[in-house]
DNA sequence: CTTCGCTTAATTGCATGCAAGAATGCTCTC
DNA sequence: GAGAGCATTCTTGCATGCAATTAAGCGAAG
């Protein structure tokens, strides 16, 4: 039947891809979370199981497994009998996070020196480049994303598997305020110098030279960000 | 009947309380990650969802809701189409998780003494004497509980949630290991002179002097561990 | 005796049904 | 007109059913 099968084909071009069995509570997890990250989800604002069931294309069930694996990352925040919603941070918040960040970085920074290999190193040296040229062309999204790219390289530097990945969870946290205050031009100048520094530190494996600079260039960075999110 | 009011009361004496609705997966959350830390849950082992919706009267449904927090915390390793299982850490990476131990409560030395108030550091004394108690009476579980609410207060100290709760979830990961291996009495008594120093050096609010001190406390008592886990 | 293949049982992943709780809107009172 | 109380609808939390996958048991061939 010509007509059945047409029909079958636009359902599942309705339903977008939602995964083959067994990874399909993954798969919801890493969709949430880029649109959270990205700001798809307005903050504070509830999620609907409907809502995503409907525009996902799977089941409440593994829907609501993703919400617990969210919630166990701090993306989200489940309130009984109400569902989830996309987890706030208040100003203070965010700091303790960064505090934390800057305290990972730190300790990254000397494994990284010590066990970094010169591949992962150039690896790191041709992200910057690419990261200068957004910069020059005014790529801000471009920008953004590959300097969190080389913050997180560096940490993987230190070879060491649990700092890399709570690094990486403990940034995303709060990667959507970060962006939301990056918009200053002149910090934006001053941040490209101090990753060049940043850079040579590491390729001289400098780390108590690097954890300070890397230091300094959050805590900039942080009040930069911190007097934009202010006005909010 | 009386008859079926006895089996009824039978009934709800053998379903040890699953907690009231809208928290009954984080009450199951709970209830295995103790038995991982514990070591009720042998490593390595596969956890059917049979035996433990049995043993701890729940349905399914909340139970792989709990497994996929366990996974988020690194208690439990989801394998698809296999289910869960507690995750077995290689002595390497009972290393590296060490190591972000150390490098956690080095951040948090340092703004424990800075921001520390007295009372903390009075309940964290306290708490000392009853360790010292349970050391000369020869109680090694007493000790290793109060030795793990010392160096979570002290982090706590910082009060820095994530870092606290961090700090938490990476201990938990691997506390089933270095209990295991805290068993010479020789490094036991050491262990609680290096405590004596850890609190001078918090009260007087030595930030840097109670950085190394915790880090040569936590080298020293990662050889002691490994040297006992190498021969199993 | 081992091993390969097949059949069957057990187990998981997901979908769906049902009931408890929350949100909404209505009415009635003041 | 505002607000309290109640009914209705909606949403969530959990239980259960079904299908896919894996593991276990078993017989036959080498």
């Amino acid at each position: 039947m010509q007509l059945s099968e047409a029909e079958t084909a636009a359902a599942e071009a309705e339903l977008p891809s939602s995964g083959p069995r067994g990874r399909r509570t993954m798969f919801v997890v890493e969709r949430i979370r880029d649109m959270i990250i990205a700001g798809d989800l307005p903050p504070g604002g509830r999620i609907s199981e409907r809502m995503l069931t409907e525009g996902l294309g799977v089941t409440r069930t593994p829907l609501r497994e993703a919400f617990k694996i969210l919630e166990a990352e701090g993306l989200v925040r489940i309130v009984p009998n109400r569902g989830a919603e996309v987890m706030t941070l208040s100003l203070a918040e965010i700091e303790a996070a960064i505090e934390v960040l800057i305290g990972l970085e730190s300790v990254a920074a000397e494994l990284a020196c010590a066990r970094g290999t010169a591949a992962e190193f150039a690896a790191i040296e041709a992200i910057h480049r690419r990261m200068v040229d957004c910069q020059r062309g005014g790529d801000l999204m471009g920008y953004f994303h590959l300097n969190q790219d080389i913050h997180q390289r560096i940490v993987d530097c230190a070879h060491n598997a649990p700092l890399s990945r709570i690094y990486r969870t403990e940034s995303a946290r709060i990667r959507r305020y970060r962006f939301a205050g990056n918009r200053s031009a002149a910090r934006w100048a001053r941040a490209v110098v101090e990753h060049e520094k940043i850079l040579d530190a590491l390729q001289q494996r400098e780390g108590a030279l690097l954890r300070e600079i890397l230091r300094t260039h959050h805590l900039k960075g942080w009040q930069a960000t911190r007097q934009v999110l202010e006005q909010e």
